[in-house]
DNA sequence: GACTTATTGCAACTCATTTGCAATAATACC
DNA sequence: GGTATTATTGCAAATGAGTTGCAATAAGTC
């Protein structure tokens, strides 16, 4: 299903900086920030209270996910993907996808838990090989 | 080691309000905010900018670890206990220690990652008993 | 092409956390 | 114990990510 049509569905409309914000999401996870200052480098201007509430739909539509790391600033990315974590290098705030067995992970918590699970956040943190 | 000596150790000085603020956090993990209502449970008038200093300074001395959640309010607890992860609950916000055997995890992280892995945060989300 | 209503952009706001600075109080030294 | 040194406190004001109100604009519909 395209965009659009996802967007279409719940009554919500194409326009040009949905359009822009998707494209500039396409490259890589990234935050508030980098999103408007890859749409600068692009000569696009959009506000950035636009790039929040177009992210706020995505995620809505599961277009998008939101992780937010340990600075408390939120990391957007496409959601077309597997149910995945991420390592981010302690030097250049870099993002690396990685892929584990959930399996493992949420047993092992029902096991050593009164609370009934249903959900985790796990993040790796490290140097990527350039900082190393 | 006592805290006096650990402050003491870094040329930091013991005050009622570190006393107090480290008082309030032996009873379980919380944010300023719950400290600071604790703190005014006792009658003890101490600002909210003296519980963010003396937490830092805490974090820095190793005496209290930092916990983000995705509300992105920060959670401190005493750290003199096991390396552990957190359950929290969608509701009520309670908040369970949890341990699980980590090496499966880095293990499997440094398998899959180019990067050179030191630490990770995991936090499980899901219902308390009363909440069920 | 005109109409309806979702979306945008600006300004102003919120809320957790931080910073500057003068007043205060722990420790060290006599 | 009294005094000097300097860490610490408390207040006010600032910061910075994210949100909200509202009038102007522009998709999608007929």
């Amino acid at each position: 299903m395209q965009i659009r049509e996802k967007l279409a569905a719940k009554g919500y409309r194409m326009t040009k900086p949905r359009q822009e914000i998707f494209n500039v999401l396409c490259h890589a996870p990234q935050s508030v920030l980098e999103i408007m200052s890859n749409l600068q480098k692009k000569k696009l201007q959009i506000d950035k209270v636009t790039v929040y509430r177009t992210l706020t739909s995505f995620v809505k539509l599961g277009i998008v996910e939101e992780t937010q790391f340990k600075d408390k600033i939120s990391v957007y990315e496409l959601a077309d993907q597997k149910h995945h974590h991420h390592v981010v290098c302690d030097t250049c705030g870099k993002i690396e996808d990685i892929e584990l067995d959930e399996n493992l992970l949420e047993e092992a918590a029902k096991k050593s838990s009164t609370f009934q699970i249903k959900s985790h956040h796990l993040e790796f943190f490290g140097l990527c090989r350039k900082c190393r």
